[in-house]
DNA sequence: TGAATATATGATAATATATTCATATGTTCA
DNA sequence: TGAACATATGAATATATTATCATATATTCA
């Protein structure tokens, strides 16, 4: 590609990493994150959503790694990854504030 | 919304700049003009597409504020609009290479 | 064990999105 | 002016994505 060391797989697993944050109901899901791990209950709560969608939507995040989910009894809570998520999250905000 | 400062709004907004990142093609013609400005043809023979899809994705970029555009002569070159996309793509990329 | 609770999943329908094709618009220069 | 070149645009098709509904799969506890 263009730019050295960037190869087209890494651009196109790139282009896949933010298509994941390109969803108002998961950019939500990992806001209310950021204050701590929640969850599927609360959060759908918190979103007015029906649970099912919310469990949709928890599912592609856990597969993609941007969140971690741990089971407590009945319920399982779910919580961000990594630092990375807030820091591209913070990036963005960044951009839309400029 | 859960975590102080960011509005349900600030969210919808920020899900619908990491849709336009969301997207093989615009991502890399993004990364082309980390190189410097290119015109439309340049873009399309380094994409191998059509020249048509290229104008089709540099109108949702410059639409929304990510490249900036101006003519010479008969061409059209195209180029990033400011630093915060080159960061925000920074950032993905560190995610993706953890 | 079985009822109650919490979550996950598959199928479907509605909507959004990207690419292609055909063509329009803008620009240069002989 | 008009031919050649560069880019933009509208419509159509194909594909992807989301929310919903119905139901399945844990887990707890009486």
């Amino acid at each position: 590609m263009g730019t050295a060391s960037v190869s087209e797989d890494e651009l196109i697993d790139l282009a896949e990493l933010f298509k994941i944050f390109a969803d108002s109901t998961r950019i939500k899901i990992l806001y209310f994150l950021m204050d701590g791990e929640k969850n599927v209950t609360e959060l759908s709560e918190s979103l007015s959503m029906n649970q099912s969608a919310v469990s949709h939507q928890l599912k592609i995040l856990k597969v993609n790694k941007l969140v971690s989910a741990r089971r407590d009894g009945k319920a399982m809570f779910y919580d961000l990854a990594d630092d990375h998520v807030k820091s591209i999250l913070a990036k963005g905000k960044e951009h839309i504030e400029e």
